[in-house]
RNA sequence: GUGGCUGUAGCGCAGCGGUCUAGCGCACCGGGUUGUGGCCCCGGGGGCGGCGGUUCGAAUCCGCCCAGUCACACCA
């Protein structure tokens, strides 16, 4: 009789949550849908799957070779989003007449990519993106930066930076320089100064052979990061000449005026002249956003301004600016900072045991009372297990009451934390238990 | 895609050529004790990633495969 099992596991990358974890990834997405519609954003929804030339769009690039692409059962080429933002250029393009511009818009959902997995990185995870449609105005730009802002403060899991940049300084900057067809590389260099330091993008700009005049003109920049903003506007003022370049100065010191108008915090929202960032989308703000407690795990969100993204789908124009906050990345920030352990609940939880069998009714409804209180989560235990065990489940959940039915009418509270009992009559239940939580219904 | 490290019970580990009928902690199941739980006591199930090789003898050495993990490239 040896059955044959089948060993439980799942593909790499890809992960399960359990339920202490499951409580922290409820919280944080409570928390940005609530903060995305605070600033006035409608949730939209776009499917997991799409024609893969809609995905592939310009073809060729890095994020091609990253996707899951298949044939579906009619033989159609497929494949799952690598991100939520060229979805939504599609979606803009089909659905443009019937939306209201500028769309502002927020989509919560899993994207994958065919990356090889390691701390902080899966194959599929959960991003948060919002974003403003049909406008170019920066005053869009800022809304965005708050917004991130917004939701990461109100989570209230740690200290973040939001690091922002604008990609029009950037390539102002280079295109002065004459790098021709070496852009690229250079603003990976770039883009590395944090991890690899000064020595490491010389010895990179060296490889693709860039004049030492000029290494040392991209890094006085990269330099030029300062205490405040206005200190690194400042520093940055004083390398940039072209024309290009100060416009793209001007229209970020103006972008981060209006974050710091929006109640943003200047010391969090930060100027950083070394962030690019990878997708070749973003044509004017740039920014990503670190979590300062665990940097390990990399950025929590990023996003920026990208103007031609439609252009694709549609001959009609719509410029877009957004951005994501990657609740994925989040988590296992919070995992790796050993802070889930115990599900952290939103409610005390309350659990009734089943005094004796007889009773399920009078249980049900014992439970069905306090949960009507909707301050507290009710767990009333299934079955009829030994009440010993009933109560080592209750500790095992960490749950703050027991309940349990003396007769019909009477219900002993026990308070888990200090061991307290009373009895007393089922109906004052409800007044009780709020009472001795400290919380009150308001 | 490139490179390093690791694969022993559900999880975390010890054992590194014979003393291993493979052990420890946690978890799980049964029972005892107990103030309706946390502690303690007794008992129980379950494992050397796979295939070859070396050897009188392999969890232990070698090779290949598979898997995991970390780093790089890129990114949430």
């Amino acid at each position: 009789m040896d059955r044959q099992i089948i060993q439980p596991r799942t593909l790499k990358g890809f992960t399960d949550v359990l339920p202490a974890a499951g409580q922290y990834r409820r919280r944080m997405l409570r928390v940005i849908e609530e903060t995305f519609c605070s600033f006035g954003f409608d949730p939209i929804q776009t499917p997991n799957v799409e024609y893969a030339e809609i995905l592939k769009g310009k073809g060729g690039g890095d994020n091609d070779k990253q996707m899951f692409e298949f044939r579906d059962a009619g033989g159609r080429d497929v494949a799952l989003r690598f991100d939520l933002t060229v979805p939504l250029a599609r979606f803009v393009a089909q659905h443009g007449s019937r939306l209201t511009m500028p769309l502002r818009a927020y989509n919560i959902g899993y994207v994958f990519r065919g990356d090889r997995p390691q701390k902080g990185r899966y194959r599929e995870f959960l991003q948060c993106d919002a974003d403003i449609i049909g406008e170019t105005d920066v005053s869009a730009d800022a809304e965005i930066l708050a917004i991130a802002q917004a939701a990461l403060t109100r989570m209230d899991f740690g200290r973040f930076v939001v690091r922002v940049n604008n990609r029009r300084m950037v390539n102002g900057l280079l295109n002065g320089l004459d790098l021709g067809d070496r852009i690229t590389p250079v603003l990976r260099a770039l883009d590395k100064i944090d991890k690899i330091g000064p020595a490491g993008v010389t010895a990179e700009l060296a490889q693709v052979e860039v004049d030492a005049a000029v290494v040392e003109r991209i890094l006085a920049v990269l330099a030029a990061r300062g205490e405040t903003n206005e200190a690194t506007f400042a520093a940055v003022a004083d390398l940039v000449d072209s024309a290009e370049a100060e416009a793209g100065l001007e229209e970020l010191r103006t972008i981060l005026d209006l974050v710091v108008a929006a109640g943003g915090d200047p010391d969090v929202v930060r100027f950083d002249p070394s962030i690019v960032r990878g997708l070749d989308y973003y044509t004017g703000m740039v920014y990503e956003i670190g979590f300062v407690e665990a940097p390990e795990v990399g950025s929590v969100g990023g996003g920026g301004r990208y103007d031609n993204l439609t252009g694709l789908y549609t001959r009609s124009r719509f410029p877009g600016v957004g951005g994501t906050i990657g609740v994925t990345r989040l988590m296992s920030a919070l995992e790796s900072l050993g802070r889930i352990r115990d599900a952290e609940r939103q409610r005390p939880l309350v659990v009734v045991t089943r005094g004796n069998q007889e009773d399920q009714i009078a249980d049900a409804r014992l439970a069905a009372s306090v949960r009507e209180t909707g301050l507290f989560d009710v767990d009333l235990y299934p079955g009829a297990a030994r009440h010993a065990a009933q109560m080592k489940y209750a500790d095992g959940r960490g749950a703050m009451f027991v309940l349990t039915l003396d007769d019909p009418t009477t219900v002993s509270v026990k308070e888990l934390r200090s061991g307290d009992r009373t009895s007393i009559a089922v109906e004052q239940v409800a007044d009780l238990l709020p009472k001795l939580a400290g919380i009150s219904r308001s």
